[in-house]
DNA sequence: ATCATGACGGCTG
DNA sequence: TCAGCCGCCATGA
């Protein structure tokens, strides 16, 4: 079976995710109407272009943490984009309370 | 058809 | 809080 959503429908949120807020993956399944499908979300931001202007770096798993290895150069990357904005990560973790966000 | 592998999430000790 | 473990869903070998 194929995913009850498609890439666009992910790219479309991703675009309207302002600066310095965060999401997680399972919420943009659950915004899409796929409670459950938060790995297929994950999928789907690994086919993204490198060159992407889309905003990949605003979404976090639900623990409030990066889902790539600490260390790692798309740990790195991801890390400085997000505070860029006003983003912290302390100890590795994101304060989901402050900056997650919860739709238009 | 089966198995391993993820940018995941939830429950448990 | 944290590490395990298990469940979930798509994809590729």
């Amino acid at each position: 079976m194929s995913a009850p959503f498609s890439p666009s429908e992910v790219w479309f949120l991703l675009s309207r995710i302002p600066a310095g807020c965060v999401v997680t993956y399972g919420q943009l399944a659950d915004m899409t109407g796929a409670p459950g499908y938060a790995r297929v979300v994950g999928n789907i931001l690994k086919q993204l272009p490198a060159g992407s202007d889309l905003p990949w770096h605003r979404v976090i798993n639900c623990k409030g943490r990066i889902s790539f290895p600490e260390g790692s150069a798309r740990y790195d990357s991801q890390k400085r984009r997000l505070e860029l904005e006003g983003v912290m990560v302390v100890s590795g973790k994101i304060n989901l309370k402050a900056h997650q966000w919860h739709g238009e």
